[in-house]
DNA sequence: AAAACTTGTAAGTGATTAATTACTTTTTTA
DNA sequence: TAAAAAAGTAATTAATCACTTACAAGTTTT
């Protein structure tokens, strides 16, 4: 095993969405990931700042992704590929996904990320330029029934996402 | 003081939501409710026993509230009523709503409870009346972005509540 | 009012927690 | 290649965890 670090940072991902990050303890992280206990607190000040690296990792890689879509100048591509971006939910976004929506409800007010306000302003400049007089609202709308829906598929109470994608986006006559 | 079971589960059930279950110690609980810790175990079972009880309390008061509109046979009323019953956010249901939030995530998959097939079934019906052919889509489409608009309210990233249910209820041509 | 039962507490229990210590090994730099 | 820095560990720390015990006080039943 060489790069040690990342392996402690694989491990607690995983460790923290499977038993949540209370019920998961740093002895439990070092023996999953084959070092000692020890360790964990010469890469990361603490347990939290293992955490909260994580997250600006993942926030890093959603910045990452959403610049597929982010300067689409055609509405229909645009939010067509945004509804894709938010249901089709990839492996390597999965565990971030699922991270943040389980920490978000530990804080009262969740201050939204970097790329959740670059992903929010562009949807906002995308309704405008369609012609939607109220494109805040429609676009707050929009990115809060994808969320839910989002949450649904991780909950398991969402069955036919490739249906359910088709007639969101035929509500926005967007294919 | 007399009901002293009750204010244990009162001032559990606000810990629970302001810190999360595993960051709330039955010595806290114990110490706000002015009890001896031990007599949180002369009533309930163990620390999971308090948690499971306070949701099933809750799940009751929502059988309780939806039972206003579940037999509305007008379906512009009920989804009228359907929407107001997910977005304005009562005092004595705001705890419930947040603790089902906060527990849906240590979960793989969230088993539903009593309320929500009673009201996934109602939607349904109302959308099958309405003549819609993918009724059950419908169904899963609404109640999943409500859903998603709820927890947008508790993350602080809704503001203008009102407007966006009336722009939701335009949608559904309910108002 | 005596017996039976419920409700309450103070003081513990062993286990587990995040984090630190003192030390060794490996890698990088000068 | 010698010195310095970084990466690693085993063992331990004090604090906290959920929960129990042994017993006292209050309430209901007979």
């Amino acid at each position: 095993m060489k790069d040690r670090r990342a392996k402690i940072a694989e491990v607690a991902l995983r460790l923290f969405i499977e038993r949540g990050y209370h019920a998961t303890s740093t002895r439990l992280i070092s023996q999953e990931a084959g070092v000692s206990e020890g360790l964990i607190f010469r890469h990361y000040t603490n347990k939290e700042g293992l955490l909260e690296e994580l997250l600006l990792e993942g926030g890093q890689q959603m910045i990452f992704e959403i610049a597929d879509f982010i300067s689409e100048y055609d509405p229909k591509i645009f939010i067509s590929s945004l509804i894709d971006f938010f249901l089709d939910i990839s492996d390597n976004l999965l565990f971030y996904w699922r991270l943040k929506s389980q920490l978000e409800w530990t804080k009262t007010v969740w201050e939204p990320m970097e790329w959740e306000r670059i992903l929010r302003e562009a949807v906002e400049r995308m309704f405008k330029s369609m012609g939607y007089s109220k494109y805040e609202l429609e676009a707050g709308l929009l990115l809060e029934s994808l969320t839910g829906i989002r949450y649904g598929i991780f909950r398991g109470s969402v069955e036919n996402i490739s249906e359910l994608k088709a007639l969101i986006k035929s509500k926005y006559k967007v294919s």
